[in-house]
DNA sequence: ATAATTGCAAATGCTTTGCTTGTGA
DNA sequence: TCACAAGCAAAGCATTTGCAATTAT
């Protein structure tokens, strides 16, 4: 769990700099779905002279790469988050942006079956429920 | 099915300029789902004067009143289609580019079945599929 | 050694906006 | 009439890129 982005860069032939060491400890690290500005802040804080344009580019390379996904939520920036997990969807408080991971194996199998039903084979999708907490 | 854009706008006190008429009637009149060069191109056709501006913001001003409905999917610019319909997802075709639209009522419970689970009222959704065509 | 990577600033692509002139109700 | 809309060009915002200097292997 805890660097494999490092692993993972090594495997695949990725250069190890020290600005990709430091945003891979810090996506590691991450609890969240920092953007792209957020995920800046935080490495400067370890490095201060590392350029949001190594941040882009860092972060693309390493979602080409199979070891971030971006994800474009409705009216944000992009967002990453590590992609070691197990697939899994995302529900997004409308009014904090809190961001809630799920996974519903139901709604996976009728995705495929509506793809094939179309004529389709289904090569990836994008699912997002966008809610306001009830409160009890 | 004609053009009840322009009678949308008389219900909703927006106020109907010649512009908004060619871009509602372009709009009523487009099966698929253009961005906004192509829009603006079409609508050119028609008045060679409409500048890009007004037709960015009146594609907002329509979906503000629920009129269009903008999408955005993976990798490419914001799409528009009218509003009309009920509501559907959509299948890309990641090699054409082509959208299908579908319903799946099972698909649509098990979100709503979802997010309440995790303490949530669902306010709105996003599904999209991405595949490529089943040769036969 | 040397091909890849960085930092910087400039460029890009899409979208929005300020301002002046034009116009629908 | 007159508040609102259009056209134009400039600005905004997120992201990418060219280039010279730096660095990992």
């Amino acid at each position: 769990m805890n660097n494999s982005i490092e692993i993972k860069c090594q495997k695949q032939g990725v250069r190890l700099t020290d600005q990709r060491k430091l945003i891979a400890k810090v996506m590691s690290e991450s609890e969240d779905h920092p953007d792209v500005d957020e995920l800046h802040k935080r490495v400067n804080k370890l490095d201060s002279k590392i350029s949001i344009a190594t941040v882009y580019r860092t972060v693309k390379l390493f979602e080409e790469a199979g070891i971030l996904s971006k994800h474009d939520f409705k009216g944000t920036k992009a967002r990453y988050e590590q992609a070691t997990h197990e697939h899994h969807d995302h529900l997004i408080d409308i009014n904090t942006g809190e961001i809630i991971e799920f996974v519903n194996e139901d709604i996976e199998k009728l995705q495929k079956k509506v793809s094939e039903k179309l004529g389709y084979k289904l090569v990836d999708h994008r699912l997002e429920l966008y809610g306001s907490k009830i409160k009890k």
